[in-house]
DNA sequence: TTCCGATTTGACCAATCGGTCAAAAGAACG
DNA sequence: CGTTCTTTTGACCGATTGGTCAAATCGGAA
């Protein structure tokens, strides 16, 4: 078990009047819309601060740095995303709670897209920012849940699998709906790809995880 | 069918020199690399020009600017990544098609990283660049699949699957391993995830597929 | 050697970037 | 009203960006 990742921690909750709150609340949803769409580099202070109907200057009295919006984005999204995962009973039926998960995951990237772009931008290059997420809590998370898995079909409740394949399976399959979307739509001529991917990731890890 | 797409076109050859040839390669090697890891924004000629050895202005007496590299690397790659897709033979026997073409893609991931990476930075940021691409060329070599693989499925070689869902399964299942692959290695320990990856997606297309 | 086109480079430029600052404008309260 | 604290802004700064250009250098043919 690796200790508890120190980084993108929050600093001291400084006591905010409602108004602060507020606006910290529209900076990082415009950030959110525009470090999704453009990456951190691709991203610029104007645009977010344009999104946000504030003033460079207006948006850096709230935030310090462009880095410090990103930084935030980051943690609050990370518990966001893992949760579908620790939402996972091991006292459940094993396929139907992979499955159900599945659901959840298909379900974020229908209704959190740019969530979902954040992180996949971060991560395809190099996830410089939540690396020692990714090998602090996500690890520690994942491997708990690998050892469940294991359990699981130890005793014959569901197929052999890789546990840790398993879930780079639900990841890769869940989140290319959000992170691909464009081609996706132009693949099919911009039909709703979601009814059609529900009833088949259905299909495919019931198909694979029925013992 | 849509018309083959005019974008993304070479221009006229023009007649090279051996050396103007092999100075362009060096600076496509060096922009897939830089492109790659920073996607357009964030990569920056100057970054550039030293991977490549060049110095910035003569880099752009090789191409006239940033765009051009880009736009060059995306043109030579669009080629070698549909290949696998041409290479589905639609005689052959189904679930082995589909699996060999499964493999071919996961060892792409491993061999060409840079490239899937280049690809996954485009479209995730919306694919300002090859948009035309995915709606022209790759559309219809997708669609003349789907119909080969409704054939299939038609007379029962292989179990009833969307194959536009299908193929996005492959998709994201294998580049998956090149795209994410710091998030991959971060879970795994660094451990090399391709042997386990390929047990696991024959696996998973096996159970999937097998009528 | 001379010549000529191909190649390379240092110096430079306008635009954009993240960020600063002092001063103005509001808001809250007496 | 005046005072005090918070919020907002225009003007500005140094660094970096993509790109230009004229001049220097190179390399091969005659």
């Amino acid at each position: 078990m690796t200790e508890k990742s120190a980084f993108l921690q929050e600093g001291d909750t400084a006591p905010q009047t409602r108004i602060q709150r507020a606006k910290r609340q529209q900076i990082l949803e415009a950030g959110l819309t525009v470090f999704s769409e453009a990456g951190f580099r691709g991203a610029t202070l104007d645009r977010i601060a344009t999104e946000a109907g504030l003033s460079k200057p207006n948006l850096l009295y709230y935030y310090p740095s462009k880095e410090a919006i990103y930084e935030a984005l980051l943690r609050d999204l990370l518990a966001t995303w893992l949760d579908p995962l620790q939402a996972i009973d091991p006292k459940g039926e094993p396929v139907e709670e992979i499955l159900a998960y599945v659901g959840r995951k298909l379900q974020m990237s229908r209704d959190f897209p740019r969530e979902s772009r954040l992180f996949a931008n971060e991560i395809v290059q190099g996830a410089p920012r939540i690396m020692p997420a990714l090998e602090g809590e996500l690890r520690d998370l994942v491997n708990t849940l690998a050892t469940v898995i294991k359990g699981w079909i130890a005793a014959g409740r569901m197929a052999p699998v890789d546990p840790h394949h398993l879930l780079f399976s639900v990841w890769s399959l869940t989140q290319h709906y959000a992170d691909f979307d464009v081609q996706v739509r132009a693949v099919l001529n911009d039909d709703d790809p979601f009814p059609g991917a529900e009833q088949h990731l259905d299909l495919l890890f019931r198909r694979l995880l029925t013992p």
